[in-house]
RNA sequence: GAGGCUGUAGCUCAAAGGCAGAGCGCCACACUGUGGAUGUGGAUGUUGAGGGUUCGAAACCGUCCAGCCUCCCCA
């Protein structure tokens, strides 16, 4: 008590308790389930890269104003890695005549980003990325859509309570081409889409009509971007949309010329998903084709399609859902009781036991009351508890009780085991 | 980087310038070989930090720190 001040974490940083842990370990294992069903390689890279890496994309906020970098004892400059993409560049152009393609490879690993923490943003957060490097068709973009949709359907997230939205680079600039709109301005008009719904109808005719639009290619852009038949009008969209079709996963699809992405790379399908049942705005994930990953780290330029998922946005959409609950989580399916202080080897004898027909035990270090044990037992949620006293260690068996239903028995140590299994899976 | 809200017991929150409280949780007992439920009793605070105003500050003022929300950006 004499000294009571915390030290504090760093800000931004994610702390895992159990529940938490449990959380992240939920989406990781779904995310490992998608990714191999569709045949995808885990792989990972550093999470320390020399500033370099990023800096070929100068001028990007996500380098110059997000990264986390730092000198090491040598005055190199080093960044804890804000995305995976350039490593994924770096490490595919290493290698680039030696690989099969198309490679498919997919990451679930930490990432840094110097942000202010918010609802679903954190300075520190696990990424799930999926890449499909070395081929450009409409069907390998639907396949990734697939492992992203298959992994929404694993978690319990269907069709009714998100929705993965989709559309096309090359699309958008053959309508803003039709409308007249010079190729200086399409940056600042994707950006103006991207806001588009976050800002009040007149406030955005007045900022894209700043930008240096005529009042008649405003309303042109209102019409395309309220045409959901756009698609229709482009090929890889029809193809795209057929694949997915025939991989079972159009439920979850819709087109919508809205979806721009920030992203300057990406420069065909782009996809985003977005929760459309609770509170949370911000999309799942996204992705999309982009072409010439490699040109910039040094290698000859390949195309490829991928995606990547934050687990903070997933998570808070999966506890809003009730899919996984904010509990602790209980491995231990007995707690074997010490009865006094002689009866430590009775009892530990009883946990080694156990845990050899691989049951997961736990063993009480200390005898405490029995009430108090019980108590505990209730606390982790135990489904047995063990109790040998005097009279049991002397009978050579061991006292059962079933917490689930309250009743209790006696049973010979040789059959403890066995008997606990049974009542765990009573297929046994 | 810009703006707003909040910070009181382990947790959720009351107290609006005048004795720091409740519920839940925790501990003990009822029940000295048995959990959940119930009852009774008990412990717990530098009111985020350090200053100022005041006879008197949890409250008012400014500083710092932290958290939450929005913008920016994005997973």
């Amino acid at each position: 008590m004499a000294e009571k001040k915390l030290i504090q974490g760093v800000k931004g940083a994610r702390e895992f308790y159990p529940a938490e842990m449990a959380l992240r370990n939920y989406i990781y294992d779904k995310a490992r389930q998608a990714s191999e069903l569709y045949g995808f390689l885990e792989w990972d890279g550093p999470f320390l890269e020399t500033i370099d890496l990023y800096a070929a994309k100068s001028g990007d906020e996500l380098v110059k104003e997000q990264a986390f970098v730092f000198a090491d004892r040598g005055g190199d400059l080093i960044t804890l890695r804000p995305e995976l993409t350039p490593t994924l560049a770096r490490m595919v152009a290493q290698k680039q005549n030696e690989l099969s393609y198309p490679l498919r490879w997919w990451s679930f690993g930490p990432f840094w980003r110097y942000e202010r923490p918010q609802r679903g943003r954190s300075r520190e957060f696990f990424q799930w990325n999926v890449d499909m490097v070395g081929v450009n068709s409409p069907e390998a973009d639907a396949e990734l859509i697939a492992v992203a949709a298959t992994f929404l359907r694993l978690s319990g997230l269907g069709p009714d309570k998100t929705s993965i939205l989709v559309n096309n680079r090359k699309l958008m600039d053959q309508q803003f081409s039709d409308l007249g709109i010079e190729p200086e301005k399409r940056l600042a008009i994707s950006n103006a889409v991207d806001r588009r719904t976050k800002m009040e109808p007149d406030k955005w005719d007045a900022y894209v009509l700043e930008i240096g639009l005529t009042a008649q290619q405003l309303s042109g852009l209102k019409a395309v971007l309220g045409n959901y038949d756009l698609w229709k009008s482009s090929e890889e969209m029809v193809r795209l949309m057929a694949a997915l079709v025939s991989l079972g996963v159009s439920e979850y699809v819709k087109f919508d010329p809205n979806i721009m992405r920030g992203l300057l790379y990406y420069t065909g399908t782009v996809f985003e998903a977005f929760d459309t049942s609770g509170s949370v705005k911000r999309a799942i994930f996204g992705g999309g084709r982009y072409d010439n990953l490699l040109k910039e780290v040094g290698g000859d330029p390949l195309s490829g399609v991928g995606f990547a998922m934050g687990d903070v946005v997933v998570g808070l959409i999966l506890r809003e859902a009730g899919l996984v609950a904010a509990e602790d989580p209980a491995p231990a399916k007995v707690l074997v009781t010490i009865f006094n202080s002689e009866t430590y080897p009775a009892a530990a004898a009883s946990s080694a036991l156990l845990r050899k027909a691989g049951i997961n035990t736990l063993l009480s270090p200390e005898a405490t009351k029995l009430q108090k044990q019980f108590k505990f037992a209730d606390k982790a949620k135990v489904r047995f508890v063990v109790v040998q006293g005097p009279d049991e260690i002397a009978a050579n068996v061991a006292s059962v009780k079933d917490l689930q239903n309250a009743t209790q028995v006696q049973v010979p140590l040789a059959d403890l085991a066995r008997h606990i299994a049974q009542g765990l899976d009573p297929i046994l």
